[in-house]
DNA sequence: CTTGACTCTATAGCTAGCTATAGGGTTTAG
DNA sequence: CTAAACCCTATAGCTAGCTATAGAGTCAAG
C-alpha cells in the first residue's frame, strides 16, 4: 500500500499553511494531487520535497512565479542551472540597485538629522509645515522611484 | 473674488492624478475642500503647498499615515518636528536594517554564483530539482523574513 | 453510527498607494 | 444654447502572497 498524506500533514510537514499549499496548486507551482474517491488530496510524499524546493527557492529570493518557470523547466526535462544562474546573476543586480538607492536615503536622512539640531534657531517661513522636511532634498530614494 | 483652483489644476501643478488627490482627501491628508454649488472641489492655492508637503515628506521616506499624523499635529497647532525627528531616527534605523539585511542576501548570492562555476561538474542528488538552488543555505534574506 | 477532526470550493479580505471604469452632472467658451 | 472639457461618486482592480470565512462534505476512531 502505497503511503498518502493529506494536504495537513504536506502542509505542517514544511511549515505551510494548508492554503498556502492549495494556493500554489492554483498557481501551478505544485501539480494537481491525486484525489481520494471523497475529493480529497492525497500527496505522495515527493511533494513535501517539492514544497520544500519552493521555500528555499523563495528564500534565495525568487518570486513565485519565477519558480513556477525554474520548475516548469524541470520538467520539460532540461537542468533548470543553466537558466537559474541567469536569474541569480539579474537578482544581484537588482540587490546592489536597492542598496545604492538605500544608501543614498540612508545619507539623505543623517544629513537631515544633522541640520535638526541647528533648524529650530533658524527663522521658519511662515508657511512651513515643518521645516525639517521641507528642507530636505527632493527625489532620489526608494519610494521617490514609483513615479 | 478669491482665487479658486478646479481639482484638475490642482492635481496638475504638484504632478499627480485627479484621483490620487481624492484619495488623499479621503485619507485624511487633506481637509475636505470647499464646493461650488454643483458640488466641485474649490481649493484655495494653499492646497497646493499642502500637496506639495505631502509629496516630499513621501519622498522623505514616509507613509501616507505618517504624513497624516504629522499633518495632524501640525493641525493641532504644535510643531510636528519634534516628533518628526524620532520619525526620521526610528526610519534611520529600518532603513539600516534592510541594508544589512541585504548585504546578507548578496553575499549568499556570490557564493551561490562562486559555487556554479564548480557544480556542474559535481555529482548531482537524483532527486534535485536544482543544485544550485538546493544547495544554498536557508533563511535569512529579506523575503524569509516575512514568517 | 456517531462524533470530531479534517477537507472541499468559492469568495472576500489584507497591505499600500494608487489607477480604471461606469454612469452620471457641471462649467464655460463660443 | 450647445458642446467639449471637466468634475462627481462608487466600485473594482492592480501588485504579491497569502489569510479568513462560509457552508458543505469526508474520514477514521471508538
Amino acid at each position: 500500500m502505497s503511503t498518502r498524506l493529506f494536504i495537513g500533514k504536506v502542509a505542517q510537514a514544511v511549515g505551510l499553511s494548508v492554503q498556502a499549499v492549495r494556493y500554489y496548486e492554483r498557481l501551478g507551482l505544485l501539480p494537481p494531487a491525486e484525489r481520494t474517491a471523497g475529493g480529497y488530496r492525497a500527496y505522495r510524499p515527493e511533494a513535501v520535497e517539492r514544497l520544500r524546493f519552493i521555500r528555499q527557492a523563495q528564500a534565495a529570493g525568487f518570486r513565485l512565479e519565477e519558480i513556477r518557470e525554474i520548475l516548469r523547466m524541470k520538467f520539460a526535462g532540461q537542468s533548470p542551472c543553466e537558466c537559474v544562474r541567469t536569474m541569480l546573476q539579474r537578482k544581484l543586480e537588482e540587490v546592489e540597485e536597492q542598496m545604492a538607492a538605500l544608501g543614498r536615503f540612508r545619507k539623505q536622512l543623517r544629513r537631515t538629522l544633522q541640520r535638526a539640531r541647528s533648524l529650530p534657531r533658524l527663522p521658519h517661513r511662515a508657511s512651513a509645515i515643518c521645516p525639517m522636511i521641507e528642507s530636505m532634498p527632493t527625489g532620489g530614494n526608494k519610494r521617490g522611484k514609483k513615479r
